[in-house]
DNA sequence: CGGATGGTTGATGCGTTTCAACAGAGGTGG
DNA sequence: CCACCTCTGTTGAAACGCATCAACCATCCG
């Protein structure tokens, strides 16, 4: 039903270095780069799914939609992140440059072949899915048993987790309020005052709107009360 | 930190019948059929993941549970529906038997290393995996945007659809109140509410606690909201 | 028959949403 | 470079939906 892809993006073959393991590197001559300005759509729930990708930098967010248009965002992408990989014919989510993005994109059924044949990419497909598995089991208990604080803590750990940015406690915060919003099944209203308590507390400390420097790691894991 | 699995239950090797596709055949004499009362737990978060299991019969919930209490329902497995399949170590849900129930019980590395040999066997790991994919994704839009009577609908109607039972509009709900409240992210007393809104309105009719007639398939599908 | 367990209903309170207004950042054109 | 505009984020007041607390009811089983 979903139109197909419209991009404006830069398309580039082989773009990949050479790598020494034959596998990964015929897998990587497998890869398109595709460059994406922000807010542009990579392509809609059930479009066919004939192409997955790996985030090389930038940011995506993958999204559900009610008919009234409530929105669920049901993840994020960060670089290095695969997403569009499935065994069904067509896509179960939307997918949505948060930020401008870089992917590279490979064609479904490759893949699928090249798994086939391909131990290494077996064993990789299936880390993939066992990852998204956990993730989307910590979110259904997120917004199953949470309260919006929790979720706002554990959004945050969650975050300077996978951006490897708990060194220096400054966490990048890539999306708008209602990206936020619409994940932890909340308003922006809310996201917006729960930051502001935690402001207040001195639990975070606000650089910009969109970067936060985390002051007290201990208080939030325990706001997170898992 | 789970201890190990502590069953009374009955258990008899190869009990399975000889199928014609000898993969299918090896398969099932690598099972074991497994009873066990009902309220029993089947393996706790965090036990190590040696075995995983199809329902015979009954049903079985899969759950986790915070550190103050708080449990998610992460979702039910009813008669052909496979559970415990893993990629990592540990198990990430306590399963707990609701009803009696038998299992087929299969040891993880042997399903594996068949899976290694077997594409029909990997197919069928895959399907389960992408089918459990799509089924938590549906919870997280649920859980994140849905009301409490869209929740309760949105409930009714999957449960009809897998149990096969849209013929006569005649729904078995094995599980307790409790059960379906832990499910939906919703108290014990919202769920009576919305079910008694339900009655009242004569979208179904209570034959007992635990078996409805839908009598208004459409009025609840729109009460979904999807 | 009587206790225990699970389910239902009512009254009240709280957390989050909704509605509304305002503030601040970022970008564009004069 | 500043004025203006737009978009996003923030704050306040009121309303609402669901949770909580409490009591009652039904069913099951000894």
């Amino acid at each position: 039903m979903g139109s197909s892809l419209t991009w404006a993006g830069t398309l580039q073959r082989g773009f990949a270095i050479p790598h020494s393991d034959p596998d990964i590197a015929a897998l990587q001559r497998a890869a398109t780069k595709v460059r994406l300005q922000r807010n542009v759509t990579i392509f809609n729930e059930g479009d066919n799914a004939d192409h997955l990708y790996k985030v090389t930098s930038g940011v995506v967010r993958l999204c559900k939609y009610m008919s009234d248009g409530r929105r669920q965002v049901c993840g994020f992408r960060m670089p290095g992140e695969f997403f569009g990989l499935t065994d069904v014919q067509l896509h179960e989510c939307s997918a949505e440059a948060v930020t401008n993005v870089v992917l590279a994109s490979y064609r479904q059924e490759q893949f699928q072949a090249m798994s086939e044949t391909m131990p290494v990419l077996r064993r990789q497909m299936r880390s993939v899915l066992s990852s998204q598995v956990l993730e989307m089991q910590e979110q259904i208990v997120l917004l199953g048993q949470q309260t919006a604080m929790e979720r706002i803590a554990s959004f945050l750990l969650a975050l300077a987790r996978r951006t490897g940015s708990e060194h220096d406690d400054v966490v990048d915060i890539p999306m708008s309020r209602q990206d936020i919003a619409d994940f932890l099944g909340l308003t922006i209203e809310t996201v917006c005052r729960a930051f502001t308590d935690l402001k207040r507390n001195h639990t975070i400390e606000a650089l910009t709107a969109h970067q936060f420097r985390l002051r007290n790691l201990a208080a939030l894991n325990a706001l997170t009360a898992i």
